[in-house]
RNA sequence: GGGCCUGUAGCUCAAUGGUCAGAGCAGGGCGCUCAUAACGCCUUGGUUGGGGGUUCGAGUCCCUCCGGGCCUACCA
């Protein structure tokens, strides 16, 4: 049995995110989580709202209420998405949290004592009328290369020319409107990530088998024009871990917290830590997923995350880890996915267009989600839902070769047998001939899992489920019914626990759908199937069962219709 | 501008440099009647974006052009 421990990127804290994040990162996260315990493994999933920064103070304002209390309302809407989606987390923290502060001030400390924090002054917008410093993105004016007049400060969305906010034209606060900004001096700390750029470089080289889309993106900024650069890890907001605290080794730094993408990774060590108190156990449990000298070096690590997260989880989170000189554990496997896209489009949270995680549940049970988006994952580009595409996918592969088949067998049984296990006959060529296609098929799937192959499991799961009704189709009980009833009866047999056995190695992609089948089957031996023969006689002859209402609904086209222009937004 | 990814059937995607480029869906035909008008079998469909090159052999490697996407360090 081997130590898993998974972490999924942190969803930022300041809305409620659409199907893109979701299957860009939780997703996928929680069909290896749930894959790998019921393989037996030890799995620690661990997930948690990233409540720091800029635009989580600007919607707590927007939303009248105080930093504090808008993160801590978020979080638990977020946390109750994150259920209804049936993520398996272990534990969904706050990176806002006691022991984060605690353990990012420790971090830090460790590494300026290293030798690996400089302290650096620099000049930044400030806007008196908004009271704060402004990131370069929240100041807006006029381009100078194009004349574009909504032209951010760090790059000009027009001609996508990069700009410095001193480039524009009649700059202004893009909070306020306010044009009164000023360049104020304001010092910061800088992680000297220069330093260990060698060493980065070298364990990055070490590992294998990455996605293509995470190593280049960490090599690019490993070796893109001067190499991998400094960067600031504090900034001038009042939410957020404070950067100057008892036993910092420097000083000034009053009234400046740490920079979100410094705290954020660590908040996964942290909400580990969280689990533990929350479970009331003491340090070892949960230092024995993170620390190597207390047993950490058996674990296996696997992130999630959108290539967007890339740099900072393959360069940043490394050199806090590596240069805190402490025997933390590293990451093992980076899985990262593209984006997806809607529609023809991007997902806007502004403009309202596309799916997010509360509608979504509004109009359909998790599963259906779970399983498009996870056949759909991009994991080697971008790519597109479609109302079409979703209704078509659910319909074929849920509804029809799945709940159908579930439904066909049970109906059948009990109008022929009863709703029990039926006794008498034997299984026969067809029966060895069916167990060695599963078998096959079962190792596709299984190779495909654990190598977090998303759309190729789902493919393989889909195909051991065809066999069902191929072996149906072929055995065909209810001609045998009438000739040779025990035969049929063993047809049934076979038919009833394989049912079982689907509703076992499909539940990492629905798991709402396998709990009512095994609900249905009146059984709750949820082993994975190491001997396929001996799981096919997992429910036993006069075992009792109940037919489960309909497992999937179909999606009907005025439904694909009326859903697809609610969701278009306002088109631009 | 630079870097990376991508382009394969109407659609969504596969294919360690090696049989006739394969699946699912959609389309066509046949079968079955247990079932959510579901299931099964057969089948149509391709100059692998264009052009050049390397090779006994290229969807795969190289060059070039065209299209789509992402990243580019102060959003997270």
């Amino acid at each position: 049995m081997a130590r898993i421990l998974i972490t999924s990127a942190l969803p930022y804290i300041n809305g409620i995110k659409h199907l893109g994040n979701l299957v860009g990162s939780q997703l996928p996260a929680d069909l290896y989580a749930r894959y790998m315990r019921a393989r037996g493994h030890e799995v620690m999933f661990i997930c948690a709202t990233d409540e720091h920064g800029t635009p989580a103070e600007l919607a707590a304002a927007k939303a009248g209420k105080p930093v504090a209390a808008y993160c801590a309302e978020m979080h638990r809407v977020q946390a109750e998405l994150a259920q209804g989606f049936g993520l398996s987390f272990d534990f969904y923290g706050r990176s806002s949290s006691a022991r984060n502060h605690a353990l990012t001030q420790h971090l830090a400390r460790q590494l300026g004592e290293a030798g690996l924090i400089s302290v650096i002054t620099e000049r930044q917008m400030y806007s008196p009328a908004d009271g704060r410093f402004l990131p370069d993105r929240y100041i807006e004016g006029t381009c100078p290369n194009c004349g574009y007049e909504r032209a951010r400060g760090d790059q000009c969305e027009e001609c996508t020319k990069q700009l410095d906010p001193t480039d524009l034209i009649n700059p202004r606060s893009a909070i306020s409107g306010s044009t009164d900004l000023e360049l104020r001096e304001t010092r910061h700390l800088f992680l000297r990530q220069s330093a260990l750029r060698e060493t980065l470089d070298k364990w990055i080289d070490s590992q294998t088998g990455w996605p293509v889309l995470t190593t280049s993106i960490a090599k690019k900024w490993l070796h893109d024009g001067d190499g991998l650069q400094d960067r600031g890890i504090t900034r001038d907001l009042d939410w957020g871990v404070p950067a100057q605290f008892d036993g910092a080794p420097w000083e000034g730094m009053e009234g400046k917290v740490f920079y979100v993408w410094f705290d954020a990774p660590i908040e996964y060590i942290a909400a580990t830590a969280e689990w533990a108190d929350a479970q009331g156990l003491d340090d070892s449990a949960w230092q024995r997923w993170w620390r190597t000298d207390q047993g950490a070096d058996d674990v296996r690590y696997v992130e999630f995350m959108g290539k967007d997260n890339v740099p900072f989880h393959t360069l940043s989170f490394p050199a806090t880890l590596i240069g805190s000189g402490e025997p933390w554990k590293l990451v093992d496997y980076i899985k990262s996915f593209n984006y997806l896209n809607y529609d023809g489009g991007q997902f806007s949270t502004s403009q309202g267009r596309g799916v997010f995680m509360d509608q979504a549940l509004d109009l359909l049970p998790a599963d259906y989600w779970r399983w498009w988006l996870l056949s759909h994952a991009p994991e080697n580009s971008d790519s597109e839902f479609t109302w079409e595409n979703f209704q078509a996918s659910v319909n074929k592969d849920l509804a029809d070769v799945l709940g159908n088949l579930v439904s066909r067998v049970t109906k059948f049984c009990r109008a022929k047998f009863g709703a029990v296990v039926p006794a008498g006959g034997d299984c026969g060529p067809l029966e060895d001939r069916l167990i060695a296609d599963l078998e096959a098929g079962l190792r596709s799937y299984q190779t495909a899992m654990d190598a977090m192959m998303v759309r190729r499991s789902a493919q393989d799961l889909r195909a051991l489920w065809v066999l069902g009704n191929e072996y149906l189709q072929e055995a065909a009980p209810w001609s045998t019914f009438k000739s040779d009833p025990d035969r049929a009866a063993a047809q049934i047999r076979m038919a009833l626990n394989l049912i079982r056995v689907y509703a076992v190695i499909s539940q990492p992609f629905i798991p709402g759908a396998a709990a009512r089948i095994m609900e249905a089957m009146a059984c709750d031996d949820w082993s994975w199937p190491g001997d396929l023969r001996a799981a096919l006689g997992a429910l036993p002859q006069g075992h009792g069962f109940d037919v489960p209402d309909v497992l999937f609904a179909k999606i009907t086209d005025d439904q694909r219709t009326e859903w697809a222009e609610r969701f278009a937004g306002t088109r631009s």
